[in-house]
DNA sequence: TAGATTGTTAATCGATTAACAATC
DNA sequence: TAGATTGTTAATCGATTAACAATC
C-alpha cells in the first residue's frame, strides 16, 4: 500500500518521540490535534510533522488536522508495537540488573526470557523473576527458543567476539551497551547506546557555555 | 587560538568516538594513524575525519598523518577530560544504582557526591560508597556544594518540575534518562538518554529487515 | 627530492523548511 | 460555503564527500 521507499535515519529516530506525544495527548483527552499544534509542543516544524507522517501515509483530514487516537494507532503499528520481542541479556551487572528490572519493555512488546553471565555467585539466582543463567548455556537455550534481540551489558573486552557468538545463534538484533562500536557485516542489526560518549558530550557542552 | 565558529552538533557528537578510537590505538601502540586509515577503522570518510578536526585546529602534518597521542591530548582537551564536573543522582532506583556503580564515571572525570531519593528504606544507605540523601535536604545539600550535573533517574511523572527545581539551584547540565523530553528555556545544557525510544527503533529496524 | 597526506575550497547530497494547490 | 489544514512540490539550508594545491 504505503511505496516502501527507503525511510531515513532521522526519521526513523523521530518516531518513538511522536508516540511519546501521542500517548501524552490520549492521556490528556485531546481528540484531534493540527501538525502545527503538535509542532509547538515538540518544539519541531509543522513542515517536518508533515514531511515524516507522509512517509508511511496520509493520516490527516485536510482543514481537520489528525485524529490523535487513529495517529497514535497507526505509528504503533509502523514502530511494532503489536509485535513482541524475545530477549535476552547478556551480563547480570550493573546495568543487566537495571534492564531486566524495567518494567516498561515488556509493555512496548519487549519480552525478556533468561540472564546469562559467567559469575557462579548470580547463576541460578533470579532479577526480577527472570533466571540467570551460566553463559555456558547460552547456545542450547538459543536452539530451544527463538529470540530476535540480545541486549550486551558485558564488559567490553571482548565484545566483538560475543556479538559474533550471537549473531552466529542466529539472533538478528544487538542492542549495545559496550562503548565499544560494533561492526558487523552479517545484516545484523544494531543499536548503540553509548552512555559515556553521552555524558562527555555532555560536559562538552557544559564547558562550552561557560565560555 | 582557534576560531569560535559554532560547532555543529554532528561533529560535536563524533568526538568522543574519536577520543575512543585514538585510547585503543594509544593502547595498541600505534604511534601514527593517516585520516584514510582511520577511517577504515571507523567506517567514516577520511573527509570527514579532516574537516571534523579541522573543527578545532590543524593536528595533523602533510605527509605524515597524525601523532596518535597528540591527537588524542588534543581531543581531550577539546573534550574536556581534565576538567571534573561535580555530579549527584536523583532517584536511587535501578538505573539510578547502575550509574552510581559505573566507575568509568570518575575516570572520565565526572565525580559523584551523593544520591537523592525520597524512599525512607533507601535514605541514609551507601551505594558504592555513595551516601543516599533524602530529596528534602537537596537544597540545603546544593547550597553547599557547587553541583555541576545532576543525573535524573526518577519517575516520569514529574520530571519537568524536578528539572525546574534543580535548575533553579544553579545546577546547569542534566543528565535525563527519563522517557519524557526536557525543554528548558533557562539555559541549562540537556542531555537526553531515551533508552526505550532506542529499543523500539531497534525493533522497527528488525521488523524492517525482516520485510 | 619524490611521495604522501594534510588543510581547505568546491561540489554533491540529503534533510529541513517554505509555499501553496487540493480538499475536507 | 469559507476557513482551516493537509499532502506535496519547490527552495533552502547544512552536512558530507570529492578534489587538489600546499607542504611536510
Amino acid at each position: 500500500m504505503v511505496e516502501d521507499k527507503r525511510i531515513s535515519m532521522a526519521v526513523i529516530r523521530r518516531l518513538p518521540r511522536y508516540f511519546r506525544y501521542l500517548s501524552d495527548l490520549m492521556k490528556m483527552d485531546v481528540k484531534r490535534i493540527s501538525s502545527k499544534e503538535l509542532s509547538e509542543r515538540m518544539h519541531i516544524t509543522a513542515s517536518q510533522i508533515r514531511q515524516d507522517l507522509n512517509c508511511f501515509g496520509g493520516f490527516g483530514q485536510q482543514g481537520y488536522g489528525y485524529n490523535v487516537e487513529s495517529l497514535y494507532e497507526e505509528i504503533s503499528k509502523i514502530l511494532g508495537t503489536d509485535t513482541r520481542f524475545s530477549c535476552i541479556i547478556l551480563g547480570a551487572g550493573n546495568m543487566g540488573n537495571a534492564l531486566a528490572n524495567y518494567e516498561n519493555f515488556k509493555k512496548r512488546g519487549f519480552d525478556i526470557l533468561a540472564i546469562f553471565d559467567i559469575d557462579e555467585n548470580k547463576v541460578g539466582k533470579q532479577i526480577n523473576n527472570i533466571d540467570v543463567m551460566h553463559m555456558d548455556t547460552l547456545d542450547d537455550f538459543a536452539s530451544k527458543n527463538k529470540i530476535d534481540i540480545a541486549m550486551l551489558t558485558v564488559p567490553n573486552k571482548n565484545i566483538t567476539d560475543i556479538a559474533k557468538r550471537v549473531t552466529s545463534l542466529g539472533i538478528k538484533g544487538i542492542w549495545n551497551f559496550s562503548p565499544t562500536d560494533l561492526m558487523l557485516d552479517n545484516g545484523a542489526v544494531v543499536e548503540n547506546v553509548h552512555l559515556s560518549d553521552s555524558l562527555m558530550v555532555l560536559g562538552y557542552r557544559l564547558k562550552d557555555i561557560r565560555g
